[in-house]
DNA sequence: GTCTATATATTGATAGAC
DNA sequence: GTCTATCAATATATAGAC
């Protein structure tokens, strides 16, 4: 109970907290330590005797939201249902196209080639186009997607189109692009 | 002549074309009024003559940009050559996966949300659309493209798969991902 | 048109008291 | 663990001489 409560309210989560919010909403490169510091509530002091640096500190909340995401993902595409359908459950999830994705986001950036922020970013997109492939080669073994293309192939299809729907999206100030994007993949697919 | 040489060298489009590579590579909140002097070669004071701020500038130099890509795009999609030619012409043209797209790129800053920033970079996107959409519906009637979706829909998509392309691409450190992309929307489109 | 000097705010971090 | 004070560097300009 105490590590549990103590977790919730600690100046440690809020920083991560406030971080993961932070990075979603401005990129690293826009948001400085006192945004995280007004953000969180927690005080110059305590930033940095939790966090080496403002580097350190966005890792950390990274590989927290990518493991999230993974575990988000995998409630989806390893879900109880026929291949096909968890694919479609995945294209067909909500989206907020003008928030971008979470770690999707990072890409723009010049930190994306720094080997540290990087790694949890390119951990999820490894894993979530693993899973995608399972599911594709799944589905397709069924008879239920279209078989002219590889599970390879298809699965970063799929991720591109919706990373890339996050972008038009954004330029068109335009929320609803992903449910466009979804029908045009299933019927592409065959779904 | 005088005018030729004179634009060529001037401080102006020193500037314009230093912030055009600055953007580009670093995006726009990550670039400073000093890197730019620095790159142009020219003095704070030539700065300021020039453009009244940063957020000019940067305006200005995006304009510039999006009407060079926009000419470029032009040149693919309006070709003398037979509709399906020009689309796959356009999808397989050559593309630096790493460094992303110069205007795709700012998608994902603050900024894009800026009314006087987002202009030049809409002004594109709405642009290529309208012209794939053209091509896309003039393929379909010649029946050399999928009528399963219409021009609107694969126009979106193949937009949308070139975008995230750049996303994965960088994410990755892979710098050949729109070769692959391309390959799979020849294949769904029935290229 | 260009230059140097100056200005105010913010950035990313450190120091040291409590 | 948290707080306040401080710091050198940078960001984004403005002022005014040349």
């Amino acid at each position: 109970m105490t590590e549990w409560a103590g977790e919730r309210t600690s100046s440690r989560r809020q920083l991560l907290t406030a971080t993961q919010a932070l990075l979603w909403d401005q990129g690293y490169a826009a948001t400085s330590p006192r945004d995280i510091q007004k953000l969180s509530g927690v005080g110059q002091g305590s930033f940095y005797h939790h966090f080496e640096s403002k580097k350190q500190l966005a890792t950390t909340a990274l590989t927290e939201l990518a493991e999230e995401m993974i575990a988000d993902a995998a409630a989806i595409l390893e879900a109880d249902a026929p291949a096909i359908e968890r694919l479609r459950m995945f294209i067909a999830k909500p989206r907020h196209g003008l928030s971008g994705c979470k770690l999707g986001r990072l890409a723009a950036e010049a930190e994306i080639f720094d080997v540290e922020l990087n790694m949890p970013v390119r951990r999820y997109f490894k894993h979530l186009n693993g899973q995608l492939c399972d599911v594709i080669r799944e589905a397709q073994m069924q008879d239920s997607v279209n078989p002219l293309l590889g599970p390879e192939a298809l699965a970063k299809l799929v991720v591109a189109a919706i990373q890339g729907g996050y972008v038009l999206a954004r330029i068109n100030n335009e929320e609803a692009v992903h449910p466009e994007i979804a029908a045009s993949l299933y019927e592409l697919l065959d779904l």
